[in-house]
DNA sequence: GACCGTGAGCGTACAGCGTACACCTTTGTC
DNA sequence: GACAAAGGTGTACGCTGTACGCTCACGGTC
């Protein structure tokens, strides 16, 4: 009785295609996509595809797994970028590439975030990111440092200060906007300028194209430079090598500590 | 019946100390301290607490309130820092006395991140930073990129390329290593000089807190050099200004577009 | 064609989560 | 002492991930 359903169902032309774990993986980023990693559910994904709950853990071990697995698959969509003339143009090209293809998957950044082991895809964009530097003449220690230095920007996304609201609140009433002029009143000032299109205090009405060129340049730039200058982290002074004053001794500076020879 | 052990407990002498919002979040950074973010829930909380689930809700309205109120209380605990000689400086203790409070907070760094509306603490340290740079003489303009591309390294925490793993792996086998080594030689390369004493690929052995001041310094004499070559996002060349050569034009680089004049 | 082992998909169940709602108890004020 | 407000309780609901055991379709072998 129960399972007269299954056994002869009343739309028998759907030839019941058999799930595998590229179905599901798919299935989970277009879900991801669409709603959100948050409302991601086993459930919610196994009803998608038209499947029980449990069918889903014949593919996949546990959701982490499948976390793993759908940011393996985004990476793996990175195209490895060529040589250019400059170690900077190489690594800005690969890095950009890396923003193309997460940019679609606003939901990668945090799952990216909270995997505390690297995938293979993973591991062969740092590769080609660490390669484009190690070619371009970087000791391994700057490179390593360098790495450190770009951290989660190799994906291509900055780490804003906030989450980018998608229901953006209403304006602050004017009171509120005054208060806040009073008590945060540098805030206040680059919001105002800001805020010509939009209403969000920071990271609201900006380019995040350009915002994240820019910081990316300042980095390559200034790794570029500790490069000409030989630096090395057992000369830690050498930092400012070139530039303006650093920020001076610090009391609790890590002066000349350094993780390796 | 059920009421016996209420109106007349076997521990008549604990005299019942009355919740309240601030026994409520400090629990809460306690608990979150101690077992981390993800292990915090109403339930534990209560319990621990002494108290049933539903209690806490006349203190705050819902769990995202509690960790919006949670971030605020330990936000609120960075000192302002006073001018220095040098914006740079200033900025630097400014950030550094962030990390400082927050270091023994791991679980602030994801908490902050995840929120979309800045609580009052939090626009008093960025107001903070803000200042410095502003007093230090930077326009508007720059200040405004250069809070982007510090990100939410303003609180001092590097965002790192993986969560540190709470629990070790074993390290990996010798034959997973020499295929590691095979298909990423990169990346191999750097985790052996690194893994002198650890076995993690990137940020385990590890000195955070050097790479953290290392990259802050990147980028603040990065933003110093614009600074003084009187950058300003209009002119978006100018960018490499004194240093080594840019990364060149990219293909589809922003060139000259501009959030906000 | 008959048989049988494998594994995909199903159903049920459980513990844990955030929290709505109605109720009772304690506290402070007059 | 009366009464309102605030604090704490109990129950319940819908949601989550997933352990366990079953059934049934499929592929290979005889």
């Amino acid at each position: 009785m129960t399972n007269a359903s299954r056994s002869q169902p009343t739309a028998p032309e759907t030839p019941r295609v058999r799930l595998n774990r590229e179905r599901v993986l798919r299935a989970a980023v277009e879900l991801a996509d669409r709603d959100g990693i948050d409302s991601l559910s086993m459930r919610r994904l196994s009803e998608h595809l038209g499947v029980v709950p449990m069918a889903l853990y014949k593919h996949v071990a546990h959701k982490d797994q499948l976390l793993d697995a759908m940011v393996d698959l985004i990476v793996s969509e990175i195209e490895p970028t060529p040589r250019r003339a400059s170690w900077q143009a190489a690594v800005g090209d690969q890095i950009l590439a890396a923003r193309r293809a997460l940019l679609s998957h606003q939901w990668a950044r945090e799952v990216l975030e909270s995997r505390t082991a690297p995938t293979p895809a993973v591991l062969g964009h740092m590769n080609a990111v660490i390669g484009h530097l190690r070619r371009g003449g970087l000791s391994i220690d700057l490179t390593h440092h360098a790495m450190h230095a770009l951290g989660s920007r190799i994906w291509g996304f900055t780490q804003e200060l906030f989450a980018s609201d998608p229901s953006p609140s209403p304006p602050p009433s004017p009171e509120v906007m005054a208060a806040m002029a009073q008590l945060f009143p540098y805030v206040a000032e680059i919001a105002e300028v800001v805020a010509h299109d939009s209403q969000s205090v920071v990271g609201g009405g900006c380019d995040d194209q350009f915002e994240f060129e820019f910081a990316l340049d300042l980095l390559l730039n200034g790794i570029a430079r500790l490069h000409k200058a030989k630096w090395s982290s057992g000369s830690p002074s050498v930092l400012a090598a070139g530039a303006a004053p650093a920020r001076g001794a610090h009391r609790e500076r890590t002066q000349g500590r350094r993780p390796s020879a």
